[in-house]
DNA sequence: TATATTTGTTCCAACGTTTGAACAAAAGTA
DNA sequence: TACTTTTGTTCAAACGTTGGAACAAATATA
């Protein structure tokens, strides 16, 4: 039975009769090492297929040159792009990247945090679960001075970068849009309020109906979770008005999707009778019949520069984190949910 | 400006005036610690917000208490649910979860072995790419002595512990189905022969119209890489048969869309014309019109096996890699696209 | 009282790598 | 020849934690 034991730099060492602290720099191609003895480490290094300890290196170095990112959902197309595009330019820098999932739970994202800091990662790029109101969790990340990102759902409290889009003139584009279907009674399905995004996205939406001259019905604004399932619940109620919207714009595809189905089921057509919009787009917004106008988050932008802005605060000595906001446009595309003929 | 210098076992030393290794033992619970001492510097530890440095004790420990899981894509419902129920067993275990995932690439994957290795993880958690046909790279982890386990992609070739469902038999429920709904000309969207999993579908496809007496015609077998775009482009070419099928099991729900979305393009009525059977049971084929029966994988069971069977092996002294295969039953989910009336 | 056992702690080396200081030898300069 | 500089290496300490050996004090046993 073969040893498991790991070769080390040691085990170079003694094969070449030199000490560990010159292989050591060998590898490191440190200047002041012999090309010869450069080659002969490297040679044998590949022969015993040796693999250095990041453990130890980053234990003396004090770097460690992994990134923690934490993602609400990964089964979500917008957060899977974000995610690719962190990679790719971290990667690139040389850093590697862990992910972990918080599953909207704000109890899961405490242990993200937990299990990141253990890992004792460079940096952590984040966005908020749903669930989370309370930010003390992240003061732990801040006090230990390890640079903080947030993307899409991010806080103010938490006073570090952020990167996301305009989610209040988003509401514009939409409303603009649904205002030039000649739409005049137009309903919001939004998300909880405490959720910054998704209260800019309500404040949005009153002041593009205000921008139109609409009346502002509180009826026709809901709160919710933006489930499939919850996006059927507030279309059912959104029904049962005395005076029904003739256009529902949903915080999220899903809600959207559940909207629809009720609407299908109640024979209602979308978009003549009331017409549709979601948020995210979601694959599934493209393929469903018909097809549901959506606004686009520019994911890949927000992942470059979520993962630039890091690299930028790890290299910048003594910087002490502030709120710095990065907004970005959303793009409306437009679909068969919302082209009245 | 306050420093970030971090708090260590020797700071809590120095308050109490005791010396690092008995704050170490105290905050392991060393049962030669008295009571006192332990409370003191528990007490302590917390006011001074100290977290363990995890590289350190890895390091001396030889052990990192971390697990990594290669995925191929996040973005599917059924590897979300697996993820989820492999960090739920070892969370609970004392183990700390990190993803990296392959984007179906091999190089990606690769990269993702080095991630791993380089962060020394206790052991790995890994499905196929899509692109691999070639592992080598696996071999890396096996000689290094690190628990590997594959599930749902795997290959016998890796000969490590498989978790995953019975393709074979899962077409055998398909195809008993669509007979049950008087089919007689069933086609087969399949993915490449060289992964596994396909192989079996395909296998098991062929042996299940055996069994049934219907006749095997090549022209319904079609071999991709089962996306949207895919899947419609198989259909058209199914269509354009002269004797097209009664029948289509597709091996991912994802080509199942493309080819339903064709098909209500050519005024096919599904499942009268038509029926259609996908593979996955991802989310959306419950909520698109027809509702897409399809083959659900009990991804819950998949995680939890593989979890399970990789704490057995990290604590198995001397555990010599092997092939073990664990397989599950799959389930059919029987919807509207193949209900006929 | 003498001896054995238990209890609570300190001591020290180790995990594998890095890095600045130290040093000897070789090469360059006067 | 004497001195400085350069080159290539070794030395030693450090990163933070751990755990066995050693040890002294307290307690139990004879």
């Amino acid at each position: 039975m073969k040893t498991k034991k790991k070769t080390t730099i040691k085990d170079i060492a003694n094969v070449l009769g030199i000490t560990p602290s010159a292989v050591s720099k060998a590898l490191n191609d440190h200047p002041r090492i012999s090309k010869e003895t450069k080659q002969a480490v490297k040679q044998i290094a590949e022969n015993l297929n040796y693999q250095p300890n990041h453990l130890a290196s980053a234990l003396r170095k004090g770097k460690s040159n992994l990134i923690g990112v934490i993602v609400p959902r990964t089964n979500s197309h917008f957060f899977s792009s974000v995610l690719e595009n962190i990679e790719k330019i971290l990667n690139k820098e040389g850093y590697k990247v862990i992910i972990t999932q918080s599953n909207e739970s704000y109890r899961k994202e405490c242990e993200n945090i937990d299990t990141l800091l253990f890992t004792q990662v460079d940096g952590i790029i984040a966005s908020l679960a749903n669930e989370t109101i309370n930010f003390s969790h992240f003061e732990k990340i801040k006090t230990k001075g390890i640079p903080l990102i947030l993307y899409d759902r991010g806080d103010n409290d938490i006073n570090v970068d952020y990167i996301g889009i305009d989610d209040f003139q988003s509401s514009h584009l939409v409303v603009d849009h649904l205002v030039n279907q000649n739409c005049k009674r137009i309903a919001h399905i939004g998300g909880f309020r405490h959720t910054r995004i998704f209260k800019n996205r309500i404040l949005g939406f009153n002041d593009a109906l205000a921008k139109h001259n609409l009346s502002l019905d509180k009826e026709l604004i809901l709160e919710g979770d933006l489930t499939l399932k919850d996006g059927r619940k507030k279309m059912k109620k959104l029904l049962s008005l005395s005076n029904p919207p003739d256009a529902v714009y949903a915080a999220s595809d899903y809600a959207a999707l559940g909207a629809l189905q009720v609407m299908q089921e109640h024979n209602i057509n979308v978009p003549n009778d009331i017409a549709l919009v979601g948020f995210s787009n979601e694959p599934f917004t493209s393929f469903v019949k018909p097809s549901i106008t959506t606004v686009n988050q520019n994911a890949g932008e927000i992942g470059r520069i979520a993962a630039e802005t890091l690299i930028k605060r790890i290299n910048q000595e003594n910087w002490k984190p502030t709120l710095t906001k990065n907004i970005l446009n959303s793009e409306l595309i437009i679909r068969e949910s919302s082209k009245k003929v």
